[in-house]
Parts: structure tokens; C-alpha cells; sequence
DNA sequence: TGTACATCAGTGAACGCGCGTTCACTGATGTAC
DNA sequence: TGTACATCAGTGAACGCGCGTTCACTGATGTAC
């Protein structure tokens, strides 16, 4: 269906771009269409906005959770880890993590779109929690938060830096210090 | 001097509403002159961009080094920590730390703008990493890389969300994850 | 099976607007004599 | 001290452009008979 190709090629173009630079005549180009026909799917930009932020969160979302469920109970934080700052995920933003992409953009964005952020971040933060070694909804999403910061604030900088090595030295010593989460709680939980 | 008043109110005006969202015009008019005296000073906009970014970097490392200079030793991470995941800090976009408040936005900017972004990552790092308890240049930059990562993603995500009371947990488990680093290794370095 | 009609997704020209940039100008300031 | 002149920071109108949005239209599709 057209609706959801717009919508789509929207969730791209808005990551790789930025929201203020995508016009809409470029995106419904991209969808393969004239810009005119916008209007007879959406009320404004506002609405696209919301709905490509949203299905580019969830397929972010799919894709931790799968790797989590996949993995071995003590792998699965360093599963999401080597995917989320992966070459990859830092090289092609069409497909990246909405939150990296467009996260100083999002505080000037409409209600909609906010609130979808919020509910993404409270729930990757609770499946980092949980793959972390956390029990309860909780306390996985507290000890997930500063994981999620970690990762959003790595691949964040990592895009920004000119210098290649650094870029991948962000990316390296987060993923450490990320992983490392588990390593603790583990063997924590072992002894007990 | 003009030329300083209107770097000054840009490097705010930039931080608030974006790169993109903010016009000579309303930025002119910020400093207190009107549109087309802003050629007098700069050849472009990207040139006051470039400008405007630096001054904003270099301020907030001040405050930085300022506070990791002042407090001992064993308590100068959680100085910084302190003031960077500050509510002043989060409300406050005009002052607050451009590699949060542009971090998106940045990879699109000219190489002018990203390589001083660039080296203020570094130099953050740097400090962060050596208020850590590193020794040597490198070591700190290495270790202070996941931490500036976690604050820089803390700060943009503690913005974006609309929920009052997960804003201050993102801030507040942040804050002792980034500390939990310096008593780390202070209690380390204390056994050998 | 064939014709008439309704529906509606998509087209493309047009709207008013604000953008970055240019430019002819004004008018305050400082120096020369 | 007073007049003439040069400098140049700042003004404000104008430029071409792309934006989000509107709208009269086209033309393919599906249903009615």
C-alpha cells in the first residue's frame, strides 16, 4: 500500500537527513511519488513525522529483541551491544537508531512524536535492564537507562567525529564499558 | 565588540532552536541589529555556524575544567558529573553542552564545525578520563570515551522524553553509573 | 459481455512565506589641515 | 577650534529559491444494470 511506503521511505530519509532538511517534495520522490498526493494520506508533516518515528523505533526495537531472545541468557546484552554499535548501524542512518539519529532534533517535535520517544526509550531500557541480569520491569529499565545512554551517546559522537580512528575507538570503549554491565551482575548473581 | 555579541547570541540561538530552525534574521535581531549587517562580520552562515559551535564547546570545557581543577582529586568525576547531568544543564539549552543540544544535527555540518567538534570530544574525554583516576593522555581519553558517551546521550534523552519523573531517572542513574567509574578505580589503585 | 457512472489516488501548478545572500544607501566616527 | 573628507558598521529593500499546503484536474478502477 502507498500510505505505508510513504511512511517507510519517510523513517529513511528522516534519519538520514534530519527532519527540517527533508522536504516533502524529496520524500514522496523517494516513495515514487509527486508531491501533491501527500495530502491525501496525512493531515501535515507533523503526522508523517510521528508515524516514520514511530515505525523506525519499532524496527529498531524488533531487531534488539530478537537478538536478545536468540542469544544464551548471559550473551544477550552482548548481543544488543555488538549490534547497536556496530559499523553498520554508525555508517547507514537510514536504518539506524531513531533516538541517535534525530535526538537533539526531537525535543522541538510535536507531542505525538515525543511520546512515542518516551515509550522507546523505557522499553529498550528495560530489555538492555533485563539482559543485564535485572528481574522486575523496574529495575530493568533503571539499570537499563544509563546502558541506552551509553549507546545513543556513543554512536551519537561516533557520526560526529572526522577522525576515523577515534570514531572507532567511541565505538570500542562503549561497547567495553556497556558489556561489562553483565559481566558484574553475573557474577554477582553466581556467588549469591 | 559587534562580532563577538553576535557569535555570543548565536552559539545560543544555535543550541536552543537548532542549526537549521535558526534564521540570520531572528538571530540578528538577538544581537540587536537587523539582517544585512551580518555580512560585515561573517561570509556565511556555515562560518558563524563553525564559530558559534567552537565558543560553545570551549565555555562548557571551561566550566568543566574549572570544576575538575577546584575539587580533590578522588572527587572531581563526580564534580562534572554533577554539574554536566544538572536540571540547569537540561532546561537550559542556551548554556548547555552543544555535543548534547546539536549532536544529531553536527554530522551534517561543515568539516570546519565537526573537526572542532571533533577535538572537543577528545579534550572532553580527556578530562573526563583523568578525573577517572587514567594516567597517561591516551589512557584517559580511552577511558573517559564511554563516560562523556553516557552523559552526552543522558542529557539528550533526559530532553526528548516527556515524562518529568523518567526524565530524572535518566539523569539520576546516569550520575551514579558514570561515578560508580572513579571509586572503581580510586579503590583499585589503593589495593596495589 | 458491454456500457454508464461514481470513486478516489495521484498530478502538477499555484499560494504565501521565510530562508540565505546581495547591494545601494545612510550616518556616525575619526583624521587632515 | 572648525571645516572637509574618508571610512565603514549597520540599514532595509530586493533577489531567487524551496518550503508546507491547497486545489482543480485526470485517469484508472470497480460496481450497476
Amino acid at each position: 500500500m502507498t500510505r505505508v511506503r510513504i511512511v517507510e521511505a519517510a523513517s529513511s530519509e528522516f534519519r538520514r537527513n534530519g527532519i527540517d532538511r527533508t522536504g516533502l517534495n524529496e520524500l514522496m520522490a523517494a516513495a515514487g511519488l509527486t508531491r501533491g498526493g501527500f495530502y491525501r494520506h496525512f493531515s501535515s508533516k507533523d503526522q508523517l513525522v510521528s508515524e516514520a518515528y514511530g515505525h523506525a523505533l519499532q524496527s529498531q526495537l524488533d531487531r534488539i529483541v530478537a537478538l536478545t531472545a536468540d542469544a544464551k541468557r548471559t550473551k544477550a546484552l552482548q548481543a544488543a551491544v555488538d549490534m547497536y554499535l556496530s559499523n553498520a548501524q554508525r555508517d547507514d542512518p537510514a536504518t539506524s537508531c531513531p533516538l541517535a539519529m534525530l535526538g537533539s532534533e526531537l525535543p522541538r517535535s510535536s507531542e505525538d512524536t515525543r511520546s512515542k520517544a518516551t515509550e522507546g526509550i523505557r522499553k529498550f531500557s528495560e530489555i538492555l535492564g533485563t539482559a543485564s541480569g535485572a528481574s522486575t520491569a523496574n529495575e530493568a529499565i533503571k539499570a537499563g537507562l544509563p546502558l541506552l545512554a551509553t549507546l545513543v551517546g556513543a554512536l551519537t559522537m561516533s557520526r560526529v567525529v572526522l577522525d576515523d580512528q577515534l570514531s572507532e575507538e567511541i565505538i570500542n570503549e562503549a561497547k567495553k564499558a556497556v558489556s561489562a554491565y553483565q559481566r558484574r551482575k553475573t557474577t554477582l548473581a553466581d556467588t549469591v
